[in-house]
DNA sequence: CGAGTTTGACCCGCGC
DNA sequence: GCGCGGGTCAAACTCG
């Protein structure tokens, strides 16, 4: 098996180009992470990691994975440890129909994140129960075409079989593919998937260009959650493993971890339509042994910064994520350019800017 | 034998 | 329109 997996990676077509460091000076995040004692852990199995991502911000973060270094503000982690998490999250609105040069005139305007003015479309499209319902009435248009096709020969089964895959292509194009809400953090690991108390199920593998590590994607095994998440390494340090999590679980976490983590974001761009606090497994617990995450938790988000929980109904030992600070769209620019699914995380014509202005 | 992984092929969106 | 890269599919394969 590990054999088979360095062979793989042999096979992996890398880039000639040669990933560029991004600078990862100057942290930015006004944050402060509330120390992740266990306690709690039941929250998890009801609630799910996943649960955050109904937390939706239809903003674009300036400032991804602004940096690596905890600030220096930041209260001293309980446990001794050699690792970061950097969470963030995110909000793709590629999908959405605000404009996306009235998007960035906001921004360099320096207006508030357009999470307010966009959120209720984003939330009907990227709902789990929206797209499940979608590939509900696939499976079913079918289930309908089996029933044509019964009446023929293995031909004419073939090619309706072929319709009804073109027939569910046309469909998708005329219906502009929406993503889930994402939700992607960083951590200093030596193993690549994070064990999060969800099972998953690998479907796909890539290379991803500037990068020697390749992404893996992995779905929730649950029947009828489509929740997803992409694993990646950095190429800037191998050691840092980016993990986004796109859709919300629409089961309960399979297994109950003693402690988590609640990120509450502001009420400002708070969904109001899913009031439930932002929880994630603690990392002590949930992750592998050869994981280390350090309870810190950063955000590049605009809108969203990490305060000692004072306030949390749950525990008053979570972190909570508060909105506090805007990012520098240029610093933010540089770093990302060189993570791919960071990039794909933030608009392009965000990356654009930063390019413009090298 | 079922569940999960691997991996080449394919599709789609986007930038040029 | 074309090429590129990301994302997904699905058959073959592996593992427990």
């Amino acid at each position: 098996m590990e054999k088979k997996k360095e062979n793989y990676m042999a096979n992996i077509k890398f880039s000639d180009e040669n990933p560029s460091a991004p600078e990862f000076g100057g942290s930015i995040f006004d944050m402060a992470a509330g120390a992740c004692e266990g306690s709690g852990g039941d929250k998890w199995g009801s609630l799910g990691f996943m649960d955050l991502l109904g937390v939706h911000q239809d903003f674009v973060a300036p400032s991804l994975f602004d940096s690596f270094q905890p600030p220096p503000i930041l209260s001293p982690p309980p446990p001794p440890s050699s690792s970061e998490l950097v969470l963030h999250q995110d909000i793709l609105h590629e999908q959405l129909q605000l404009d996306t040069k009235q998007l960035q005139q906001q921004r360099l305007q320096g207006l508030p994140s357009p999470a307010s003015t966009i959120p209720e479309s984003s939330e009907i499209l990227n709902n789990p129960a929206t797209s499940n319902s979608s590939s509900v009435s696939s499976s079913s248009n079918e289930a309908a075409n089996d029933e044509q096709t019964k009446a023929g020969d293995d031909e004419e089964q073939d090619q309706d079989q072929d319709k009804t895959k073109k027939q569910l292509k046309s469909k998708k194009k005329n219906q502009k593919r929406q993503r889930e809400p994402r939700f992607a953090f960083m951590t200093k690991s030596q193993v690549d998937n994070l064990d999060d108390g969800y099972r998953w199920r690998k479907y796909g593998q890539k290379a991803v260009k500037n990068s020697p590590y390749p992404r893996s994607y992995y779905r929730c095994t649950s029947a009828g959650c489509g929740v997803k998440k992409r694993v990646e390494r950095s190429s800037n340090d191998p050691t840092i493993v980016v993990t986004t999590y796109e859709g919300q679980h629409t089961h309960p976490c399979p297994i109950t971890p003693r402690g988590s983590i609640v990120i509450v974001p502001d009420s400002s761009s708070f969904c109001a339509a899913s009031a439930q606090p932002f929880v994630f497994p603690q990392p002590q617990y949930l992750l592998h042994h050869q994981q280390q995450v350090q309870p810190h938790i950063y955000t590049s988000s605009p809108s969203l910064n990490i305060t000692p929980n004072t306030s949390s109904s749950l525990n008053s030992s979570f972190p909570v994520i508060r909105q506090e600070k805007r990012l520098s769209p240029n610093s933010s620019a540089a770093l990302l350019r060189d993570h791919g699914l960071l990039q794909d995380i933030v608009p392009t014509q965000m990356r654009n800017k930063g390019k413009e202005e090298e």
